[in-house]
DNA sequence: AACCCAGTCCGTGCGTAACA
DNA sequence: TGTTACGCACGGACTGGGTT
């Protein structure tokens, strides 16, 4: 009860520049007696709380003097701002206590970096609710190195020069316009443009990523819960998309769910497989999807997937079946 | 001189640890 | 388990100093 009235104490303070023990009093809803106490103890621990006496007298904080009272450090604080930024604001009817938990966030930070963490802050999107692109539940795991890179680009509005391994494609070197960071049901997103034209990046396909040091090409300003909305509609909608029924080993469910758009159905069989219905970004994905399984999964349709993976693994077993 | 403010002194209430 | 001692937080009454 004490530290979080010596908190607002500081707070107080800090906004008002100077207060007298009785308007302390007043708003902190104790004696005036007990204020006194209090600068006492900030006084002791350090705060550089100083009194002026006589008429419209009162106590201040020593001019420049920052205070740190959430021991937040930067990233913690944009995780906070980030969290709090959006869909947080409405939900469990606690906006009016984030607003007022953000100002305390953003008051901790340090003059020169508010306005960069704010502007950070709205580059990070966390789990949108227009997440319906998977039933993923596992977060994916994505190396640290990698994740700091793109996360300064971001931030700094830096080109990003990433190598990227997208479904059944060889890793390529690409150079984009970082845009903004979504997390969707454990799985992380980069937002970017490449040649000007816009681009979503899986960060668990980034091998290594480096930040250029020129500036990237995007707007000062961006609604990324916005942007998410529309990419993930226009790529729902779009026309190459191809559904598959697919038998599948239990243990290498996560590996075929992970390169799908959407898991629409799923069930499992007498025999523990699983019967999954799922779709796939365009044809050529799906094939890859269900080869790399070898043995561990089974088309059941299309017939021209069925057809598509028999002809591969014929022509691979007439290679190595043919006498050397 | 009046007013307003910070600062001091002292007593009260509550929770808790130590002890019989 | 009941009692005692202690620390902590609090508030009221008062004092002293600066400003108008």
């Amino acid at each position: 009860m004490r530290a979080d009235r010596l908190v607002s104490l500081v707070l107080l303070l800090r906004q008002h520049g100077r207060m007298s023990a009785t308007a302390l009093a007043r708003e902190l809803e104790v004696s005036t007696r007990t204020v006194l106490r209090d600068i006492e103890a900030l006084s002791a621990a350090g705060v550089p709380v100083y009194a002026e006496r006589g008429r419209h007298g009162g106590f201040a904080l020593l001019p420049g003097f920052q205070t740190e009272l959430t021991g937040l450090n930067d990233d913690e604080a944009l995780a906070l701002l980030a969290a709090g930024s959006r869909r947080g604001a409405q939900a469990f009817g606690l906006g009016p206590a984030l607003a007022s938990a953000m100002r305390k966030v953003v008051d901790a930070l340090p003059e020169g970096r508010r306005a960069t963490a704010a502007g950070a802050a709205r580059r990070l999107l966390i789990d949108p609710e227009t997440d319906l692109l998977a039933r993923r539940v596992a977060a994916e795991e994505i190396p640290e190195t990698v994740l700091a890179e793109v996360r300064r680009a971001v931030f700094a509005g830096h080109r990003l020069r990433i190598r990227y391994a997208a479904a059944g494609q060889d890793p390529k070197w690409r150079t984009v316009d970082p845009v903004g960071l979504v997390t969707v049901g454990g799985q992380g997103y980069l937002l970017a443009a490449r040649s000007g034209a816009e681009r979503t990046y899986r960060l668990s396909r980034m091998l290594a990523a480096e930040e250029l040091a020129e500036p990237a090409r995007r707007p000062d300003r961006v609604d990324l819960d916005r942007a998410w909305r529309e990419r993930t509609e226009r790529f729902r909608a779009g026309g190459d998309q191809v559904t598959v029924l697919a038998r599948v080993a239990p243990a290498r469910r996560e590996d075929l769910v992970g390169t799908a758009l959407a898991v629409l159905a799923e069930e499992a069989e007498a025999d523990g497989r699983l019967r999954l219905e799922a779709t796939f970004q365009d044809a050529r994905h799906a094939e890859w999807a269900l080869w790399q399984l070898a043995e561990d999964a089974e088309a059941l349709a299309p017939q021209w997937l069925r057809d598509s993976l028999r002809d591969r693994a014929a022509a691979i077993a007439a290679r190595y079946g043919a006498p050397s």
